[in-house]
DNA sequence: TATGTTAGTTAGTAACAACTAACATATGTT
DNA sequence: AACATATGTTAGTTGTTACTAACTAACATA
């Protein structure tokens, strides 16, 4: 079945994917998906049925259930600055396998608003994990007492800032590199700016 | 000239200025500005030329050129927490006026590539200030030695990420009130969350 | 009263997009 | 050889959209 290295299917969701994160659901033509997944206008249709279909069947695809609990729960040493490290990159690599869908989801915000539940859903369940991880690190002396749901906001915040401001823009907001971004982060989270 | 409140040509922008702002400026049609204007689509036509032209029109009506400068070096007092919370009301004040105009850039990056350094460069100047100003709060001793350039950008992308999510969102994504996220974050900034 | 301004109405054009239908071709399998 | 499957081609339908043109009506001002 596959003649080059991807199959037809997959060469059309692939295309549709990318031009659709670049332009939204609305704005890209079947003509141009097309063309990018070299196959004609038909092939789509006789492989999805409709626009939507494509779009349906290339979500689908790119869904996955992440396994934070588990990860978690093996990687935390319960130290402050080695977790919140830990957990920034979790988040950032959930939500570079989330991007498209997650651009897809801010240009269709008004006519399919049910698709930023798909990315939603999962940062709420890890603000959640968060949450509680705060507030043992809280009983157990290793953290100020503040709302620990405002600060894992606060915390995933910040990294949702990085990640959306480089997906929809490149460097043109935060020219500060990935890595040095997140140390960055991390250390006034922990240690602040005061001396 | 006016007949209501408004003049025929400040509602058709108005309208469409919050249409575009909703759906961006491609999928806009002239007939939907023309019916939340409550007039023709001859008379949008008639004023603006081109669909275009009502978006320039618009754009031209809602940009400001921000006196960072001046409110900075009137308000700030050189206490890092006092001074944080003024630049984070200033910041957000500035990024709520150019609300739509920040929205439609995300809607039509693909297409007008240039939109976005309507927001950009008042925030690219806005960074500059605060950089300085860590620079000198670090001589002054009143800060602890790291990069300014860097925290100012992670200072900046922890409200940013508040204005864009609640202007995509609303409270999807943030559930914490404006003045509650600001004043956490401000406090984490100075003080992290070390005991 | 005459005139200019502003707006509405109606009809139409040209382009484009999603989708359908019918037919043709290539390739691999039985 | 016969057949199924995947794909291409071509032509068409239907609906939408930006934009134009021509005519009309209301109203204010000179």
């Amino acid at each position: 079945m596959p003649k080059n290295k991807l199959s037809t299917s997959d060469r059309i969701l692939q295309s549709a994917l990318q031009l659709m994160k670049e332009k939204g659901f609305q704005l890209v033509t079947i003509k141009e998906i097309a063309e990018a997944a070299h196959v004609s206008e038909m092939t789509v249709f006789r492989h999805f049925e409709t626009k939507k279909g494509v779009l349906e069947a290339a979500i689908e695809r790119n869904t996955v259930v992440p396994g934070f609990k588990q990860t978690l729960d093996k990687d935390l040493v319960f130290d402050l600055e080695k977790d919140l490290l830990q957990i920034a990159h979790l988040y950032l690599d959930l939500m570079k396998r989330y991007e498209s869908i997650c651009l897809i989801a801010v240009q269709e915000r008004a006519s399919m608003p049910e698709l930023v539940d798909l990315v939603s859903d999962n940062t709420e369940q890890l603000k959640g994990y968060i949450t509680a991880y705060f507030n043992t690190m809280q009983e157990e002396g290793k953290m100020k007492q503040t709302d620990s749901y405002t600060q894992a906001s606060i915390f995933l915040a910040t990294l949702f800032s990085y990640f959306i401001s480089t997906a929809l823009w490149k460097e043109k907001f935060i020219t500060v590199a990935k890595e040095k971004f997140i140390k960055n982060s991390v250390q006034t989270f922990c240690y602040g700016l005061q001396p």
